[in-house]
DNA sequence: CAAATCAATTGATAAATGTCAAATGCCGAG
DNA sequence: CTCGGCATTTGACATTTATCAATTGATTTG
């Protein structure tokens, strides 16, 4: 693995504060490889032999179930994904597939699993981790159950602004198609639902959307942070 | 508090492996509180001051936004709830009530982060609890996207007859508007899908239900241990 | 460049779900 | 026991969402 990677990795909060000596044994049975785009890394209800840390590109979370499938959530570098299913020695509830191409270091579950039980900073990190990422589904949630189709996408929009710098012109960071599974919706629906935010002021010329009027937009979508705030 | 009640928090999985002494030192700060049915315990937004723990009656997690709310989750003895908020001093992010007469252990938060940094067993502990929460709302969220509202009843109710022991006849656990409310749908809805299942077989008087041919539901129903198993 | 391919959009329609109002049924207080 | 209150059910209807088919638009590839 290269220097960089292996400083990148280090700097994880994940791994930030555990001993030396256990960073390097977990490092050493650890490999990177590169994947191409649409590349199924795992698939659910398999046992849990790896985490995983996106070190660039992304990855979809998905999920099927009688012929049906969604996306449950996106992971960007610098961050791992199926930690809980690692820990637990249980199955992946979610299968995973890359959306470009990509860098990922895999790490043997048995590995971490023992470090996690000899090193408590490791496992005190694990704990912040596994924390953040169940307030994040339990916002998720609340965000499918509450709100509408429309809400959800004016919602969606406010945040991707502020990730993308805040100015009123940005781009979706990925194809409609999956913002509408993300979303829990049809792409069909999606295309309607941009219809129905022209009035507060939303226009979107391929994957720039403007908000004309931040204002109106976000008299809609009353985002509030115990939903929309993935910070806190 | 009794010391029935001491030793049945002991016995948690949360807590049985910690120290002695560490346990000893989170139950001094902590007390029991006996509230009627459809008490407020927590409100979403506020400081995560306690960790709260259901010793009888049963608790309902729910959120509110835009003048709409929803049923998220429902706590039964003997089990803890809003570990992750407790953890990350972050406010919560869903409010508790009660909804029959229950006894509730409180434990200060603060408390809790500091013996989760001295004792490693307890951290480890709190690792699984929340691995496990993390993966029950993977699920939950599952079934609310990949499902619609028939399914949903119908593998509730394969799941709520496991749970009451396995016959073709049995008690559903609450009301139904509230079933109506965890499953994402309102209770003139839920009155309808009750019907809509007759053709598999499903009878409804009052709160029991009986399941006239397993197999039909079953076929209909397509249970996944991916989404109903909450053991795993 | 042109053809092929795939994403996105649009329109028409169907299905699912929500809302409102009224009727029914159940349960506890007096 | 009877009444009143509340949960549940039912019916009618509105809204939302999904589906299917066809078209448009963008991108890739030979």
């Amino acid at each position: 693995m290269p220097d960089s990677e292996y400083r990148d990795i280090r700097k994880l909060d994940l791994f930030s504060q555990m001993a030396d000596a256990h960073f390097t044994a977990l490092m050493r049975g650890a490999y990177v490889q590169n994947f191409p785009a649409q590349i199924e890394l795992i698939t659910e209800g398999e046992p849990s032999d790896f985490l995983h840390i996106v070190l660039s590109g992304s990855v979809d979370l998905f999920s099927a179930w009688n012929g049906r499938d969604t996306s449950m959530a996106t992971v960007r570098p610098i961050s791992t994904f199926i930690l809980a299913a690692t820990i637990k020695d249980a199955p992946y509830l979610m299968s995973a597939r890359t959306l470009e191409k990509s860098r990922i270091a895999l790490i043997p579950s048995q590995d971490v699993r023992a470090i996690f039980d000899a090193d408590s900073n490791f496992a005190r990190a694990i704990v912040t981790e596994l924390a953040q990422c169940y307030r994040s589904v339990i916002k998720s949630q609340k965000d499918l159950k509450l709100r509408t189709s429309l809400e959800r996408l004016a919602n969606y929009l406010l945040r991707q602004q502020k990730r993308a710098g805040g100015r009123a012109v940005f781009e979706l960071d990925f194809e409609k198609r999956r913002l509408a599974s993300v979303l829990g919706t049809t792409p069909e629906n999606l295309s309607r639902a941009f219809k129905g935010l022209q009035p507060y002021g939303v226009t979107v010329t391929g994957s720039r959307i403007t908000i004309g009027n931040q204002g109106d937009l976000e008299r809609f979508a009353k985002p509030n942070p115990l939903i929309d705030d993935f910070s806190m």
